[in-house]
DNA sequence: CGTGGCCTTGACAGGAGTCAAGTATGGTGG
DNA sequence: CCACCATACTTGACTCCTGTCAAGGCCACG
């Protein structure tokens, strides 16, 4: 089949469709749009009339606190759905732009709000990826709050790999890995200082080589055991 | 009306209803739970089959890294639901308990379907509450990762007043306050020594008052300015 | 009146931030 | 093809915020 709708695409990955579902989602008109490094697609306080499928590279979610110091509260990569909540919060209170060079399609809020009410299946699977979200998010308040400083990385950098794998867009255990330094100081809430200090422990110990915007885990079980990592807050399904 | 449906009643806030609405939320049978302090309401693992509607008092959803450090992710007043996430997703990632003596209603999975099914404007309102509730939880990612320790406290202070204002629950400036000051280190992040000395700077800025559970803000715009706290990200609707 | 929970205080150590400088790396234009 | 520049990464020195340890005080409650 030639250039597939890709909402079609990622609704079939979880989960087989009907006739009727296939086809709505066939007929939903979608907005390509390319994304340059650092480039906003959502700034705090706009009012959108569209949510966004992110469908190659990576984007991140982001708020700047008073004293302008950046923290990271989500990526997002090929797949995701950064910006569901769009579909009832009036006002976005965050930034979402793209960490590399992106692509993401966008679709108006009436469209997917027309799919929700028409087929009860395909939104809950939208509902679900909302939920799964915000239970990275608690995720990562634990992490920031609780972990130390090498353990905190080490968590952030397994859940990269691992939803990266489960997005098949790993091999092996190497991925992409756009991050750069800064971008992890954001994510981590650490210094730019630390951070670089605390990847070339991860090395020393030879659980992990990022260098040129790619990952490769050496050592998985190491990896989680330093980072804390358990996988149950990502709400895996197996099929 | 004697002893309405407390659910009826968390509705009837936000948003006037139709007949068909307010028979159909009449009907949905509540459990009432009475919880002492600590004790817990949903244990992460438990596959739960009903959501809990606070009604009176504090819960707090929390999570526990490998080390056995808690991290609370979230704090729920009267009028909260704080497991919606349980309706899509299998198992509970974090634990619910009560912070104080606390009063909740367990509603039937079963009869929240039906409800949203049938009223999607219901529907509506409960999604956006999970929504706002991933709100502060990036709020909070923010806040860990980037505010200092008097800033993060204060903020954290801002944000429960600012609820218990909008759910009614307080008087001017002053509202019940029953965390700890533990709890405000599993808050925070902080050690319980940090807490301490914190509070102690935002009292002596004579910005609060903080005991045997009652908490004062006596300058609020100042307390606001401290805790580099704004409010959007509360989604608070005005009517 | 004793006991436990909660709060307070002091001393000390260390993890992590900041400042500052220097080293790759990769793209661009002459 | 090479010089140049911007971006990203690395390293060292120093400071200080915050955690830990330890002890003690204050209440409420049985």
């Amino acid at each position: 089949m030639l250039s597939a709708n890709p909402l079609l695409t990622q609704f079939q990955k979880t989960r087989s469709l009907s006739q009727a579902e296939t086809a709505a989602l066939s007929k939903v008109p979608l907005r390509r749009v390319a994304l340059r490094p650092e480039e906003p697609m959502v700034r705090a306080g706009d009012h959108t009339t569209s949510c966004i499928l992110v469908l190659d590279g990576m984007l991140a979610t982001s708020k700047v606190d008073g004293a302008g110091r950046r923290q990271i509260t989500a990526i997002h990569i090929a797949g995701d759905f950064p910006d569901l909540m769009s579909l009832h919060l009036d006002l976005a209170d965050s930034d979402i732009r793209a960490v590399a060079k992106a692509e993401v399609a966008s679709i108006n809020h009436d469209h997917l709000r027309r799919l929700a009410l028409d087929h009860p299946n395909l939104a809950a699977k939208l509902w679900r990826t909302v939920l799964v979200d915000a239970a990275i998010s608690r995720e990562w308040v634990l992490n920031l709050g609780q972990r130390e400083s090498m353990t905190r990385m080490a968590h952030v950098l397994c859940e990269i790999l691992l939803r990266m794998q489960v997005a098949g867009l790993a091999n092996g255990n190497t991925c992409r890995m756009p991050l750069t330094q800064v971008n992890l100081s954001e994510v981590t809430g650490m210094s730019l200082v630390h951070v670089n200090r605390v990847l070339q422990q991860l090395r020393r110990k030879d659980l992990i080589t990022l260098a040129k915007g790619q990952l490769d885990v050496l050592n998985w079980a190491g990896l989680v055991k330093v980072g804390d990592f358990s996988a149950e807050y990502l709400h895996i399904v197996k099929h």
